[in-house]
This record gives C-alpha cells, structure tokens and sequence, in this order.
DNA sequence: TTGTAAGCGTTATCAA
DNA sequence: TTGATAACGCTTACAA
C-alpha cells in the first residue's frame, strides 16, 4: 500500500536500522550511505508513518491544546502563536474545542492515553482543577487564563492568568472615578463554577462596595442562553435599559458582550458615550475598529501563550512549573465618558 | 507504565483476543466474559492505545482540516459544525492552520501519509489544485469555498462553493443601481493565484463594465501588506478616500476589511452611509452588530458545512463526488444608501 | 559502520 | 466461544 522504511532500504540497498539511522540523525551513519538513503527517500517520496513511531517510542511529541469555546475570538490570537511556537520547537500541536457542557479535564486525560500526549494546554474554563486530576493526566499540564483551586499542588500543574477579580474592580473603579454610580454588568456564567467571569463580577461588587455604592443585584444580567456573545450583550443590554433607565456605564465581562451592548445602545437611539459609558475586557482587534473604539481591559494575549508555551517545555525538559499573573491593561478609547456626578447638567 | 490490553486480559482472565473482541463488538463473545472484561476496563481505566491501533488497522478514522488562515472569522463558524458533525460520525478531527507562504496540499498529502488520515478538508486557498495533486492524496478530498482548476476531473473531489464572481457582480450591481458610480474596491490576493478575492475582484470589475462604468484601477486596493484584515481595511480605506473625493461606494472583499473601512470613514468624519456606501463580504456576525449594521454578501456557512461533511462521509464510503455552489444572500442592513444619481441635492 | 531481530499495543486469522 | 500468534512500521539494542 504505502510506502514503508522497507522499501527504501531495499531501494537504496541497506537495512531499515540504518535507513532509520539516516533519518533521525541517530547512531554513525556513513556520507556514502546517507545519500543513498536521501535519494531513495525522495524518490519514493517516502514519510515515515507517525502511529508506527508513536507506538515504538511510547511518546508523541503532540500537545494538546483544549479550547473552551474556539470560537471565542479572544482565544483565536492565543491559538494562533501556541501553533506556531509548537511546531516552531518540532512538536505537533492538537487543537479540540471544548462545549460547556463537557469536562475539559477529563477529555485531556482520556486523550492523553489514547494519543500519547505528551502534554496538554488547558484554555478557558474553570478553577476547579484538583490534585488528583493532574496526577491522573500524568503529563506536564499547563492552565490558560484560568488556575487551578486554591489547595491545589502548584507543582502540579503551571498557569498563566491575570488577575480577574483585580481586574473587574479596576475597570469598575475607571467608570466609578469618571462620575458613574449606576453602572451595570453584563455576565454569563456555567453554573456556580469559579471561572474568571465570575471573579470579574466579584471585582465588579468590590469596586462598588470601596466607593459606598450600594449594590443593586437587579443591575446584572447573567441569565445564560446558549446564543451569541454578541446576541447575548445585545439583548441582555436592551433588558437593562429598559429596566433602568437611570444607568449611565455597563461593565461587560467580554468585549463581544460589550459590542452586542454597545449595539443595543446605539440602536435604542442613545449615544457611547455621552449616553451610556461602556467598557469590555479581553481586548479583541474588532474592538477598536468598532464605532466608537470601546474601551476594555486588554489581557497581554501574545505574551501570554508565549509564557504558556515556555512554561509547558519547561516542564517537559523536566523543569519546574510557573506561576505568572500578568497585568491587563485599561485600554482607553473613547466609549466611557464623564458619568452624572462630574457631569454640567 | 500505562495500562494496555494485556493488563486487561489478566485481570479478568481472558485472552487479549477477547478483550480486543469485546472492546470492538467483533466476532461472538459470551455474556459472562464481557461483563468480566468490560469490569476490568472499568477498574483499570483502560483506553486502548491509538497508535497501535491505527498501525495495524492501516487507517485512523481521523480528517484533517486545513485551513487557510484560521483566524478570519467567517471559517470559525465553519470550523465550529465541521468539528461537531466529524466526531458525531465517530471520527476524529484534525484541524491545521496554513499560512499564506504554505502549500496546503503539500501538507495535506504528507499528513495523509504521516497520520494515515481518512480524509481531507481544505479550506480557503486558491483554485490551483492539479489531478496529480488528488493522484498524491489518496485520500477522499473536500474543498470548501475553494475549486479546483477547470480541467481538473471532477471525480477525484468534491467541492462545495459560491460563485464568487457572480457575487462580486451581484455586490457591485447593487451599488450601481443604488445610483453610485464611482465605486472603490478593497482587495488583497496572493501574488496572481486564483483565488475566491480574485474572482469577485472580476465580478466587480464584470458589474462596472455591464452598466457602462469605466474601470478606473487606481480605486482597486490591492496592497498586499501582512496586517490584519481590519487594519487592511482601515489603511486601504482612508488611502482611497484620499485619492478619491468622489467616492461615494466601496466594495470590501470580507466584511472583515468592511469594518476597518468603515471605521476609516467615520473616524474621518464622514458618515455611513450618507456620504459612503459599504458593502462586505461571507456573513460574519459581528458585521450585523456593527454600527451602522453592515450589508454583506452572506455565504450560508452552515449548510456550506454541512454539504461538505456529506459529502466527504459520501466519498468515505465509496460514493461519487459532489460539486455544489451554494448561493449567498445580499443583506442589506442599512449601511448602503443612494448614491449621487438619485440623491437630490 | 552496518544489519538482524525484538518488541511497542493493537487487530485479525487460525485452531482449539 | 475462545486463545495463541502473526503482522502493522518503526526504533534500538546487540552482533557482526
């Protein structure tokens, strides 16, 4: 059928140990007899058959990478640098989306078995990883803007998040220091896990709770229908205004939300920001091309799935794991503006 | 090290025959012994090894998906019902990135070799596949919004398409009879291959000649610069403005650059779509969210995926191949107005 | 420097 | 109905 190591070694009349030598730069390997390794290789046009090689060496050189929610455009610039730096460092990279109603966890450990990982790259989802399921993994394992719980052994696993509560606080202080004191939050969450919309909003109740600004449960729009980020922001957006005609800011706990919100503002007749302020978080590129720009807490995405990637073959190579809680930083471009209190009315 | 089917077989005291048999519901085994197996799997978490498996067996149940340029919005959808309808169908997904300086079908005929891979998806790219291309493959291949050349023989793979030319007439015609006249066109290609930009390049350029328009190339924005597609949009944009006082409309190849367009527009003071009309592109959500909403040629990305998956499984089993062009839809959302010969003023 | 042969974990073919 | 056993294509001792 295909063509094997066998058929190159009759071709080039050796044996396959040395056809396998030439190949992987293994062992002494004559001048002469490369050649006529090489040539029989490429006029066979002859690639070795991976499963084969797996199979032998009990190692893949694959990593996963596990993705709550490809579609995320937020993740789409992470994916694209953790591809190019695997393969970069000749390993293959295995790309799976998630669905929220599947355990990223045990999909990795099933996967891992079955395929050989060598290590897996977990993005999105929750904090609710513990001990035992890094053991059961049993190969380097690296969390991506999510950790693991509190107890977890952190030599167990590597992560590189931001600080999401911080950072929910600090975009809720920004609209607080402009002037806002109705400010609502736009939230979606799968149940009662810690995720980091949920440590967003918690930002978000602190921020309010720092500045004496009571906390009005009615301001936060978390009902979680399976549509759209953008859908999701727009109706959920459309819903507070209509129930709170005295809001002046919305925190969204993701840019698309806070297009979809931003929308919904702007087709109710109402302006961003002399109207409503808004602001997003992730820090999506369509982001700032919206009209107007939105402001959003922008999480450092290159530097962070390059940190990823260094801490997975840092483990790989047998090193240590890594902690790294990265800055986001407030990007301001125009959607949020000078709330009632310093407002000249 | 990792438990294999021997283990199995010992703790429940059979021979690996049988635990291969009862795993894949193959030849006759007894009640009572599959219970004893499947017991053992249970308690030895048992996943059988895929490499081996695949070796012997000589195929992977695995597809591969290779796309050009992953990170443009309108495939993620795609990408999305692909990957769900693979695995419903027990197969496997491998989804690739390719770069604009990579040949996906150089990549695709290794993989098929390296991984023993079913079948292949290719995404995007350009219409310059030859026969002895899916000669190499050997494999069932499906391109998706993509061809192959005309004298390709349409037995050895399915395409599943739109008419990108009649739907650059169709956009550009749109225009016209809106009133416009001086229409700009925002475009990028790699170097001369033919490529779906391409040919809605020709539609446009078909459209203008049709109503009599003379074809003014310096309004065609082709620089073919490695930014994004909103960025590319934005630059090409406000440049063409520059030149052209007179443009009153402007053709996008994706509703990706549409955007940056339109933020070039308005950050240049001028409105949407008053004084410029826009048109874009294949559908992407956050083009309707927009403000204002964008039109858009819209491709039906679903049942596009769809027909693809159908069609690939059709080949998988020995059936025939398809070749089906889909038509896409004009929406209009308000971001195109009359143009000078109907405005008065 | 090279070739022979064992074995990785499966599945499939035989006998039993 | 089951259990040995021979591949699958490769890597890696070990011998030559």
């Amino acid at each position: 059928m295909s063509v094997t190591i066998k058929d190159v070694a009759k071709l080039s009349g050796v044996g396959i140990a040395t056809v396998s030598r030439v190949l992987n730069n293994s062992g002494i390997t004559s001048n002469e007899t490369r050649e006529k390794v090489m040539a029989a290789v490429r006029e066979l046009n002859y690639v070795p058959n991976n499963s084969a090689r797996v199979l032998k060496m009990g190692q893949s050189k694959t990593i996963a990478l596990l993705v709550k929610s490809i579609t995320n455009p937020f993740f789409q610039k992470m994916i694209h640098t953790i591809e190019q730096k695997v393969s970069l460092r000749g390993y293959h990279l295995e790309m799976r989306n998630v669905n929220y109603s599947q355990s990223e966890m045990s999909m990795a450990i099933k996967e891992v078995q079955d395929r050989n990982l060598s290590g897996v790259i977990l993005m999105g989802g929750s904090f609710g990883y513990t001990n035992e399921d890094f053991e059961r993994l049993g190969v380097p394992c690296v969390l991506l803007t999510v950790a693991a719980g509190e107890d977890v052994n952190t030599d167990l696993y590597s992560s590189i998040i931001i600080d999401d509560e911080a950072e929910g606080f600090k975009a809720t202080e920004y609209l607080i220091n402009l002037g806002h004191r109705r400010i609502g939050f736009l939230y979606s969450n799968s149940g009662n896990a810690l995720t980091p919309n949920r440590l967003r909003y918690q930002g978000y109740q602190r921020a309010l709770e720092t500045h004496g600004i009571p906390f009005d449960k009615d301001m936060v729009s978390a009902i979680n229908i399976s549509e759209s980020d953008y859908e999701f922001g727009f109706n959920m957006m459309r819903n507070l205004m209509m129930r709170h005609k005295d809001m002046t800011a919305v925190v969204a706990i993701a840019d698309t939300m806070a297009i979809g919100a931003a929308k919904a503002v702007i087709s109710s007749g109402l302006r961003i920001p002399e109207d409503i302020s808004i602001i997003g978080f992730d820090g999506i590129e369509v982001a700032e091309f919206y009209n107007p720009s939105l402001d959003t807490i922008c999480q450092p995405a290159e530097q962070m799935s390059l940190r990823a990637i260094d801490a997975l073959f840092e483990m790989l190579q047998g090193g240590k794991t890594t902690h790294k809680v990265f800055e986001a930083a407030l990007l301001k471009r125009g959607s949020c503006a000078a709330g009632p209190t310093f407002k000249k009315s």
